[in-house]
DNA sequence: CCGGCTGCCTGTCGGC
DNA sequence: TGCCGACAGGCAGCCG
């Protein structure tokens, strides 16, 4: 459920089971789910065994579990990644990749991921940077920007630094070291919404236009965490294994031959980037060159 | 730095 | 019915 509305629902439900939990056993079921872990599936599982969890944390699509002994396990769930909270006694799901049990719990969490693009990683947790709080995040996660719903999050600094790129106004929405959180579902919405086209020139932008994208994006992650997170189907679920309902909120994606809620015409389809980008012909006509 | 491309995986869907 | 390609919400890495 990879884009951070989604993500953080399932951070929301993780924060409120498994707060103050004590790990018992961890068992890796694939090993390409902790590939980023060099020690391998044996050490993974030994330094986790009796850690209590004191906290779970975002940035952007990154969630992470802060164990007490100052270290963190960091969770990306990729394109097909969820994290379930399940009574041991269910039968497995079929693509569970690493299970934890927990001392004071009967429950199980699952990590389960059919195409196996997430995965976990323990981390060492550093200081954040322009930060002068005591806030630490894990060095894995360091290269990503902070997203809008960071309390740190610096307008400006976004608003300066797409205007200095010179790309195409998509690419850099998807570029998660300017502003982390945003995929392919709501740079969409966000571009329907600011009503431009995905090759706009960034270095085109007028800083009110910048802040104007920033605050479309902004309110559209919003909107879409408020109704549990969009969802197509059951690859994209909370804590619980239930969907969102943001689908039916989106104005452009996956709306190929429908009407734009706008304008009236048809929504239309490009390749950009080997991916599929929705946008209205009419309010969201290419820029001249 | 930028842009185009590849690889990493499994599954579903539509066309032939 | 089966085969085959296109496509799926992410990201890192390589090359020119």
């Amino acid at each position: 459920m990879p884009e951070l509305p989604e993500v953080e629902v399932v951070r929301r439900g993780l924060a409120k089971w498994v707060t103050g939990k004590t790990v018992a056993q961890v068992s890796v079921l694939h090993p390409r789910a902790i590939r980023n872990h060099a020690p391998g599936p044996k050490d993974f599982a030994g330094q986790l065994a009796n850690q209590k969890i004191e906290a779970v944390n975002r940035r952007g699509k990154y969630l992470w579990l802060e164990l007490k002994s100052g270290i963190a396990v960091v969770i990306h769930l990729g394109m097909s990644g969820q994290v379930l909270i399940q009574k041991a006694a269910l039968a497995p799901h079929k693509h569970v990749r690493i299970k934890f049990t927990f001392k004071d719990s009967k429950k199980e969490m699952n990590f389960v991921d059919q195409r196996t693009f997430g995965g976990m990683q323990i981390t060492e947790l550093v200081p954040a940077s322009s930060s002068s709080s005591s806030e630490v995040i894990p060095d894995t996660v360091i290269h990503i920007a902070r997203d809008p719903f960071d309390p740190h999050f610096e307008p400006d600094t976004f608003i300066d630094g797409i205007r200095r790129k010179n790309t195409e106004v998509k690419r850099a929405l998807l570029d998660q070291t300017l502003m982390s959180g945003v995929g392919n579902i709501y740079a969409d919405e966000t571009l329907w919404r600011a009503k431009l086209h995905w090759a706009y020139p960034t270095n085109r932008l007028t800083r009110a236009k910048a802040a104007e994208l920033l605050s479309h994006a902004t309110a559209v992650m919003t909107e879409a965490l408020a109704q549990g997170g969009t969802s197509f189907d059951s690859l994209y679920v909370n804590v619980n294994g239930e969907s969102g309902y943001f689908a039916r909120g989106l104005a452009a994606y996956g709306r190929e031959d429908e009407l734009c809620d706008r304008c009236g015409r048809l929504i239309i389809r490009d390749a950009f980037m080997n991916r599929s980008s929705f946008r209205c012909p009419s309010c969201q006509p290419k820029p001249r060159s």
